[in-house]
DNA sequence: AATGAATGAGGTTTCATTCAT
DNA sequence: CATGAATGAAACCTCATTCAT
């Protein structure tokens, strides 16, 4: 082989889009996501066929991530709360660190060009949260465990949306709405 | 330009502009706008200088309303409940019957092409809201009225997207979710 | 309607593609064929909505443009000899005039990029010629219509050919090649 | 560079090189052309410094195989009639065998890629043929060698083309094609 | 004011060629 | 010498915007 695929260059222009998309949406021209990775405008094409298959491998890398973020250390054996308190930290702290990845995420997210398929794929790894979250359901409340999900993630994102604006009170932030977030779904 | 001649093309220019960037976001060609509008390509810049000020007024003129749709009738001297039930309803009602303006508000939120200028201007009519929103804090929560108002709009959205995905229950998904909405701003 | 499609502009740049390709075959930039009509590079994709348009129409308008060329004045009833040589005569004076569209159907006949449908119909117009050329055939020497057609076909090329390197003896050529032609499709 | 080491990859590239430009013509990517030689896309330029120069010598080598074929068991005392059936024999045999090549041919012919030089050269070991073929003139038809030659040409061009889309009467083709040669470079 | 053809900058992608391995 | 990743010029095509009609 001449020269191997280098993973690093991958790694590169994922970072790259990542930013720039963040940045300015999905819209951003490959020439500048290569640029930037530091690499030519046709180098990219070696790595990612074309824009849609950068834009899907981008997604994906980055809710891999996410689940890894979560799920290491994951207390399976923990009561309920703790295992609760884990996930809500865990995806917290990663989207304080990494908030240009979740910028990236809500362009990809809405923008049409990520497969369904490649969509549904992504949440897999996530299935034993969810199990979870659905035992975190009181039965008297109704909320099924994908309310659960949905309604923890809109409010990890409200925290997010907050700490990111007011740097200096993440933490609060988060605890606000993690207390918020287990009255919603707790027992009336 | 001063008025332009037909309220009538504008309306349906901003239409036009709702259903294309609803399904293919703000990178949507203007020519696909104009012809969805029923007008000529070049017919939309003489109602809107550019692309940017479209979306810019898209933004405005589907915030406004919103808050119209939630300023009907509104109870101002209710008991709280009622009102924050009212405003709930009305936004669900409104997301329920105008679910392109929804996306398409979506696509404009992230997309880096609506002013910040615009944003925030956009909010003004849901001043009366938002204190409302304050006055449902109970102060042990700890949350300010805007952590109330992100968390009302996060959940509002996880209600209409279970009911966009499952129409028959759109109903039960909003009285979930509001219940929830409502333990959730609630003293411990 | 605001311009017409001007049809001298279609005109110009089906004449500027004949010239470019006859010059540097199908594999000629667009943006050069563009500018040698004298419109912008887009305009081209206005009248042709993609490359190979272009070269199936440049195709088509050539071989129409023979086709009238070889049956205006067609002597329909004169003796089956007369008809013959009106054909060939037609033809090839066209092809001494247009040499650059002879180049030019060359480079199209050969680049696959013109398809099967538009190369059938474009026959078309010549079918009373073809069927003249099955009574050409004395029945004694085997031929076809078809070969008759080929063979006359093949020698206007040769004496066109001929013609183009030795302009100064141009119509010798073209009447020791018609004459091989009545030799080689007579009875033996 | 010298002899390239492997005479079998150099081989390998112009038959690669005769199928893909059969089929695309000479626009299709070296790469293509490489890969369908069993080797990799930078060896190509090891063996042919660049395209032009892969181009040029496959049409040395084609010209080279049809003189061979040809020229082979050229029985230079035989009858002019006996020589001339010889050499159509030889090539239209090895046109209906090497039916990618011819076509390979033609695209090239018409490429402007092959250079004047490269042309003239190929044809110099048919020089015994040209001069048979002047042989075969009868001075009252008035055809010159170059006429005689030029048609052999075309009409065993038509016999391959009727042979290659008919090819159960190929021979047939051949053979009404060889008469219709005959007759015409003969004398009235 | 309305139209839609005209413009040309800019976007994605291809590809001949180079060069590190 | 073989390999195939890297390069960047250039190809085709799109599209916001302008402007003749």
């Amino acid at each position: 082989m001449a020269r191997p695929l280098s993973e690093e260059k991958q790694v590169a222009i994922l970072a790259a889009a990542t930013r720039v998309i963040a940045a300015e949406g999905v819209g951003a021209p490959t020439a500048k996501i290569a640029q930037e990775a530091g690499v030519a405008s046709g180098t990219l094409f070696t790595y990612f066929a074309n824009k849609d298959l950068l834009l899907n491998n981008l997604y994906r890398s980055i809710k891999a991530e996410i689940a890894e973020a979560i799920l290491a250390d994951y207390p399976e054996h923990a009561p309920i709360q703790a295992r609760a308190r884990h996930v809500w930290d865990r995806y917290v702290a990663w989207g304080l660190l990494e908030n240009e990845k979740r910028q990236a995420m809500s362009q990809l997210a809405v923008s049409h060009r990520v497969s369904r398929d490649v969509m549904e794929h992504a949440i897999e790894p996530l299935a034993v949260i969810n199990s979870m979250l659905s035992d975190c359901v009181d039965e008297t409340s109704g909320l099924s465990g994908l309310h659960v999900a949905a309604i923890m993630t809109a409010l990890a994102s409200v925290a997010l949306d907050f700490a990111a604006r007011d740097p200096a009170h993440a933490v609060q932030h988060g605890d606000l709405c993690f207390a918020a977030f287990c009255r919603a779904v707790a027992k009336p």
